[in-house]
DNA sequence: AAATGTGAAGTTGTTCACAGCT
DNA sequence: AGCTGTGAACAACTTCACATTT
């Protein structure tokens, strides 16, 4: 994406970098690999080649959650996945809803790779939830009126936006005025948002074209 | 998105900024909504705004395709929008395939929207082809005997890549060997790839946890 | 007057080199 | 000896300030 577009409109909660939270949550299911296969030491050059980066950049980025490793031996896999588990964790296990139920988001719903991590899609809105689709749905489909209802009745924080364009801006205004903080934003425009909202994009037509970009001719 | 992840193995094609480019995409997106609403002149201030970037910032990206603005009034929607074109869509209306039908893949393949952007999926790839599936697919579905076959029919350089973590290298290993340039990769490893394969990456799970982490407590 | 184009300054992120543990 | 931790050097990216053009 993924690239992908990526915009955060404030201050992180601590000191530590952008980039480098997006890297602690790859660091994570390296880690959690390495824990299914029962290894318990992990050296940096290890963890930094399965994440994709250098040694130095995994060390200088696990500085910022204090010192974990043993010198001369590497990182203790069960540990240090907790201590990133713990600067990341806290917000997780968050209920979740997704507005535009078209092909993306007909597909988003399809796809259950969020719900391991611990983000459960608790409900659907669409203008039109009665047409037809081709896929099951697995949550509730709910028309638009709805939406301001279950958001305050189950404490939405976080919602998935995939309406078309045109739409995106007002849905993107009544999520906001009813408390949601946080938008994954499929649809390819800029919604603009109070400070306190964070706003992350996610283009796969741009990520294809931008893979495409870099092939050589 | 995104963030998302990214990774890009190697020099630029040009000396145009791996991020720039990026945010041409983007630009290429304002400016075709523009035209559609028939409006002939824009100003850095409302193009970048549109797209979520600072003026300047849009100037400075714009520089690196010559100049095309005319101070005092703002710069040519069309006229721009095929400047930009020209200098990221030489490699555009490819043939892709996708390897990995499942959740994931399956939502993928459902998604329409690579088409308008001039990527057309042509096959899909899976171990169990026969699989049941809830969902009507549009693609030959294929079993992995014919990836490589059909990798050299039809002149692929770009795949998608949706199988499983485990599967990941291995599939990974075979496109590369059939000829694939560039791998758009939704698999929560990051696969070995020699120099001239360029792979960009994207998690969706890790978006969301990215945002969560994002939020205010 | 209004807007672009751009060198220079500023900021952020990455890598190096090596000191310091085990 | 091996590997982590980290200040310092480096590189990339962004923003500013303002000259320049229409």
């Amino acid at each position: 994406m993924s690239c992908i577009l990526r915009k955060v409109n404030r201050a992180a909660r601590s000191e530590i970098p952008r980039k480098t939270v997006y890297r602690l949550s790859q660091y994570l299911r390296c880690l959690q690999r390495l824990k299914a296969n029962e290894i318990q030491t992990v050296s940096s050059e290890a963890l930094a080649k399965a994440a994709g980066v250098k040694p130095t950049q995994l060390r200088k980025d696990l500085t910022y959650l204090g010192q974990f490793g043993t010198r001369g031996l590497g990182y203790d896999v069960v540990q240090l996945a907790e201590m990133i588990t713990s600067h990341l964790g806290t917000n997780r296990l968050q209920p979740v809803v997704l507005v535009g139920v078209g092909n993306l988001g007909s597909a988003l719903l399809q796809y259950r790779g969020f719900e391991p991590e611990g983000f459960e899609i608790v409900a659907a809105f669409d203008q039109m939830p009665d047409r037809h689709r081709e896929i099951p749905l697995r949550v509730p489909l709910l028309g638009m009126d709805r939406l301001e209802s279950t958001l305050s009745e189950h404490h939405i924080r976080m919602a998935i936006l995939s309406v078309p364009a045109a739409a995106a801006q007002e849905v993107t205004n009544r999520l906001v005025d009813a408390g949601v903080l946080g938008i994954l934003n499929f649809a390819p425009i800029v919604p603009v948002v109070p400070e306190h909202v964070v706003v992350n994009h996610v283009n796969l037509a741009i990520e294809l074209e931008n893979l495409s970009y870099f092939l050589n001719d």
